[in-house]
RNA sequence: GCCGAUGUAGCUCAGAUGGUAGAGCAAACGAUUCGUAAUCGUUAGGUCGGCGGUUCGAUUCCGCCCAUCGGCUCCA
């Protein structure tokens, strides 16, 4: 049985004889199987344009049907030079010339194509069942901005069509549920091209679900003993060339401003400011751990090309706090903040968590044996809270820190990274934090950076998608909406007495009383995706009750206005849907 | 930033080989008083992303810019 890489990289080599057959000139560039599919990179002296892809696609369809043999060939590296050059291929000479002398050289062939690589492949090509061209790109000759760009060519391949299909119904489903569409079907928030890319606006809705997940972030952070802060955007040039960001951050900064001969920028992190605050007088052991937390709103230069909607923006504001603390404390503090995360994200409806350690770089700042023992925390840290399934990124630390990330999956099974730990080896030596040890003597303190959610634009973003605007109850902007089906007195009185009630128990919700049918009325409160809606006419009016109809569902329930009251008090304090 | 595509009414989109544009939904107004996913009619609404050029005339052709989309790259 073929392999799915097999399979995948065998179909980027029909992909790369297919545009051969086309371009006969086309030099080839990678073609790697990749996650779902496999690109092929080419310089062709045409642009290609999309319709080009079913040009492409069929010739492919052709040469699988030729149901060619694919060959394995090994030969010494001069033959493989001679053959390439004889080929005209120059990127895959670069290639070959990196490989060791000694190692034998394999080629790959099917038909009139050969391609130098290591393999594997399927053994003919009817093996490859079941792909489809997806879209074409640039991409850099290497990843290297500095050299040529190639046209690339992405595909998508499976064993079977209906793992294909079911591959392609998954992508139609996260477009349906792109955060970018369902902002502006429900209103939520908006990005405003003229006013400058990358900076978000939260309407009143999205607003409202921002402040119950600030709120709610807030009361968890009291209960932890968390205290929060606040500091400015701005700050001085002595600040950032302190903390080193100047010099190595640079290019995610914005422009300084030049206020009163000074040069201010706008903060790209919260660090240095809680920084200062701890600074801002003497520490004792007995005063750590402290821990700041800060909703700070940063801004980072991002280059035109990779903004996108909530995910990646210009302007964002951070869940961060410091934890500052002694040596000994660190394991717990660690542990708690997993803890502390795994809760905070399973609360907002998040349940399959991923767990990531990343150890030491190269060029990582502070010495080794600082950085073992931080690392033999972050891994006791995870053992005391059961966790053994993590995965370790040997040497994918920051510079300044060894960290443990937390990715979880949403709905649809696709991972995004929110919470991250991260110790700083960096800026307490290069801001001299110190605290006063039971010996009288000042000691180095140790400062964690760590963040929940990362962004809340990001994050918001991510549970527009998550549950496809469908909020909980507890995170819905308008939890309910009465819907009223004539205009008379009874009905009104009914409907406007429920409100008033449901309000004042705490409850967001509207009064829909237009002179309109119900069917459209009922309508909008679907497609708003309104957790409830509250019909009231003249039959619920006369015995004091309440049509409820729950969003997604076709049959009403007829409650009384106490029943209706405990039901959304349940899912309120549960936070559940 | 780079490669490619796109930008027309609040939204979704149509349209003219250069003679200043249309639909549906939304809006306003009017009629309808209605029982669980769209009642009917009327009206209004646009410097056709921005700036410049060619032209008698540009939303249409050309150039530059801005933004968006898909990638590359970056995420010390």
């Amino acid at each position: 049985m073929a392999n799915l890489e097999s399979i995948r990289h065998s179909a980027s080599h029909v992909l790369a004889q297919a545009v051969l057959r086309i371009y006969p000139n086309a030099k080839l560039g990678i073609g790697p199987a990749i996650e779902n599919g496999f690109y092929y990179d080419f310089e062709l002296p045409v642009s290609l344009i999309p319709e080009d892809l079913i040009k492409i696609e069929s010739e492919m369809k052709s040469i699988i049907k030729e149901n060619l043999p694919i060959v394995k060939e090994t030969l010494s590296k001069q033959d493989a030079m001679k053959r390439l050059q004889a080929s005209g291929q120059t990127f895959k000479q670069e290639l070959l010339s990196e490989l060791p002398d000694t190692e034998d050289i394999t080629f790959f062939s099917q038909g009139d194509f050969s391609d130098l690589c290591k393999g594997p492949h399927v053994a003919h090509t009817r093996d490859i069942k079941a792909f489809k061209l997806q879209k074409i790109s640039g991409a850099y000759w290497r990843g290297k901005e500095t050299n040529p760009m190639l046209q690339r060519i992405y595909g998508i391949a499976f064993e079977t069509k209906e793992a294909l299909t079911a591959y392609l119904t998954l992508l139609e489903e996260a477009e349906k549920r792109d955060h970018r569409k369902l902002g502006k079907e429900l209103d939520l928030f908006s990005l405003q091209d003229k006013a400058g890319a990358g900076l978000v606006y939260w309407h009143p809705k999205g607003a409202r679900i921002r402040h119950i997940i600030e709120t709610f972030w807030k009361e968890e952070h009291f209960k932890r003993d968390y205290e929060l802060l606040n500091t400015p955007h701005i700050g001085q040039s002595w600040l950032w060339e302190t903390s080193g960001h100047l010099g190595f951050y640079n290019e995610n900064m914005f422009a300084p401003m030049k206020i009163d001969e000074q040069d201010y920028y706008a903060k790209p992190m919260n660090c240095p400011f809680h920084i200062l605050i701890y600074n801002s007088s003497l520490r004792s052991y007995r005063d750590l751990p402290l821990r700041w937390a800060e909703l700070g709103t940063v801004y980072r230069y991002e280059r035109s090309g990779v903004l996108h909607g909530l995910m990646r923006v210009r302007g964002f504001t951070q869940d961060d706090s410091h934890i500052i603390c002694t040596p000994d404390q660190v394991e717990t503090e660690i542990f708690e903040v997993i803890k502390f995360a795994k809760y905070i994200l399973q609360t907002m409806g998040f349940n399959d968590m991923k767990y990531y350690l990343s150890t030491r770089p190269k060029g990582a700042v502070g010495d080794i044996s600082r950085w073992e023992q931080a690392e033999k925390a972050l891994r006791n840290a995870l053992a005391m809270e059961n966790i053994h399934d993590f995965e370790v990124d040997e040497g994918g630390g920051a510079f300044y820190g060894p960290k443990i990330d937390i990715k979880i999956k949403d709905a649809i099974g696709r991972e995004w990274q929110l919470s991250t730990i991260q110790f700083d080896f960096n800026l307490p030596d290069r801001f001299d934090m110190t605290y006063i040890g039971q010996d009288g003597q000042k000691h180095r303190t140790i400062m964690i950076h760590r963040a929940l959610f990362g962004s809340l634009e990001r994050f918001f973003g991510i549970l527009i998608e998550h549950y496809a605007g469908k909020f909980p109850f507890w995170l819905s902007p308008e939890q309910f909406r009465i819907l009223t089906i004539n205009d008379s007195d009874a009905t009104t009185a009914h409907a406007k007495s429920t409100l008033d009630h449901l309000k004042r128990s705490g409850f967001r919700g509207t009064l829909d009383d237009r002179n309109e049918k119900l069917g459209l009325k009922i309508r909008e409160a679907q497609v708003q995706h309104i957790p409830f809606a509250l019909v009231i006419g003249d039959k619920e009016a006369q015995a004091n009750q309440i049509a409820l109809r729950k969003r997604g569902e076709q049959t009403t329930q007829l409650l009384d206005l106490n029943e209706v009251t405990q039901l959304f008090q349940g899912l309120q304090t549960q936070k559940v849907n």
